[in-house]
DNA sequence: TCGCATGGCGGGCAATTGCTCAGAGGAGAG
DNA sequence: CTCTCCTCTGAGCAATTGCCCGCCATGCGA
């Protein structure tokens, strides 16, 4: 087969070779033979492209344990939306298996005709999803950050959900311009008098539908994991009944706020619990659970994207 | 792993399986042993998945080549959208790259704002575009059938495309019912004098989208093989010129509608050339290409999804 | 109750795929 | 100009997958 074709990016015959074995269902040798190039390099491509993240899998049906084990949650904690994600292996990244699911939860708010504005959070579960996202122009929606993305180091995006997400939307975004953790509670206070920081937090506090992340307060919390806090603050709080994280606001096992020093400069908007739009909780793996479950019981999320595992848990 | 749970549905062991597989990577060994069965009755369940169309691919990247196909094609018929998928084998069916092509211009009319009236044809494309569609509750859209879909016996659902779009949409719909072919122009006319037949008439005439196949004249003509025309109308057909046909219209090489007593039995709704909404043509295969430049040259569709092949070979 | 057809199941084998390893080629520093 | 480092390449091999075949259970008619 003649490819005149100059193609300038690898990533295109990554693109095409994946397109032949995954849609094509054509064998490496054959893809090989209609590339021109070595069997090795066609099996290269094919793996490339699902290294790259050009190929997205969704799957059609929904399983009937799943479907159980949303009903259920939806009614013990008064859900407005719950999707459940079938098991992984034990030792998988829970993230990955729920970031499908998550995006499709996703798709349906960005499907509603009236201009949305969509807050987001960030970590790995959030990163996940818009990267499953389908890319679709969505100019009419708005996409807000509930917390800064600029590390103690200096450095920004850690997971960057804000960007990518409006990246393959092609809808304005609004970043957190505001440390995770400021100094002392004065900076904080005066980074929120800026008038710029107030436009996005009022945007945020009023978003129509907003997707977070939620973190654990264990030993291995990703806020001092990541180095936003030390150890002896990771112990302080961990006294004072910290059970998780959202947004980069702490609560207690009963899902209230925590209210210290250090949580005082803490950058994240607060998400007001019970809100009355969807707030959509990402989040699966064994150590989450109590974080999750307290979230769910203080109503500081009122919807749910979990794994069947989690699920099972959450309902123990 | 106990999986103490009662599947009832034979296509959610299938589903399990093949989300193991395809999300979570693993083995056909590791999702047997998961799944507590035998190695062979795992592949059979992943295989299963595959058939059922369970699972849905999709590729994110376009690739360089047929980026510059779509520019090119939309330029010389001046289109209002154009997308080209990659090439497939050239034994390979065509109107498989396309369809999930196809689900995405799809998808895009459903994300739009506004309430949208989408018209559909029928044909193995468009069938396979609606195999190819996300489900998501769509109820403010309305999908309008072209073209009857009662065949000569008196059989319906040749390829019910509409159908299978709205159930995957939940989406109003409304069936055209007129036979593709009456016996007579009277006949026909009585159909049309019908109150509820006019009503979806008028509605597919003012789509605010359409999608249509596109059928060729040539010895295999779709309307002959599949028993709507004989061979005596086709070859008088083919001696005035027909070119091709779209939602039961056929026209000549120019893409102007012909005008012949067997044509004024046809049941199908008559799109109108150079409409100012997208009509989106969605065909493949090199049998097709003078159909498809001609409805292109008459301007009765002014979008296009095609695949590399054909896309180079109406720009020949 | 028996015989036969049907359909799912596991065993085994051939095809396909993924991976490792040694070597080639190219860019950049000295 | 040469050396080194780095990446990419192709070969070979082990793991994985797909498929065919004989076997068994179940259901249906005689």
């Amino acid at each position: 087969m003649s490819r005149s074709d100059h193609d300038p990016s690898p990533l295109d015959d990554a693109a095409r070779a994946g397109w032949l074995s995954y849609v094509g269902g054509m064998t490496q040798d054959q893809i090989a033979v209609e590339l021109g190039v070595s069997r090795q390099r066609a099996q290269r491509l094919v793996s490339r492209a699902m290294a790259e993240g050009l190929i997205r899998v969704r799957l059609d049906h929904r399983i009937g344990a799943c479907l159980r084990l949303e009903a259920e949650l939806t009614r013990r904690f008064a859900l407005m939306e719950c999707r459940v994600a079938p098991a992984l292996a034990p030792g998988a990244d829970p993230a990955h298996g729920i970031a499908g699911v998550a995006a499709e939860v996703f798709e349906r708010v960005l499907a509603r005709p009236e201009p949305q504005v969509i807050a987001v959070g960030t970590g790995r579960a959030l990163r996940g999803m818009a990267d499953e996202l389908q890319p679709q122009p969505c100019i009419r929606h708005r996409i807000v950050s509930l917390i800064g993305n600029i590390a103690p180091d200096g450095s920004a995006s850690f997971f960057d959900v804000l960007m990518r997400i409006a990246d393959k939307l092609q809808a304005p975004h609004y970043p957190m311009p505001v440390p995770v953790i400021s100094d002392s509670a004065e900076e904080r206070a005066s980074f929120y008098r800026l008038r710029p920081v107030r436009a996005v937090v009022d945007l945020a506090q009023r978003a129509d539908a907003t997707f977070v992340g939620v973190g654990q307060m264990g030993d291995d919390a990703p806020l001092y994991k990541d180095g936003f806090i030390t150890l002896d603050e990771l112990r302080d709080l961990q006294r004072q009944g910290a059970s998780g994280e959202v947004a980069g606001n702490i609560y207690d096992a009963s899902g209230r706020y925590l209210e210290t020093e250090l949580i005082g400069r803490m950058g994240g908007v607060r998400i007001a619990p019970a809100s009355d739009r969807p707030v959509v909780g990402i989040a699966a793996g064994p150590t989450k659970v109590a974080a999750i479950r307290a979230a769910l019981t203080g109503r500081i999320i009122n919807a749910l994207v979990t794994d069947e595992t989690t699920a099972q848990a959450l309902l123990a």
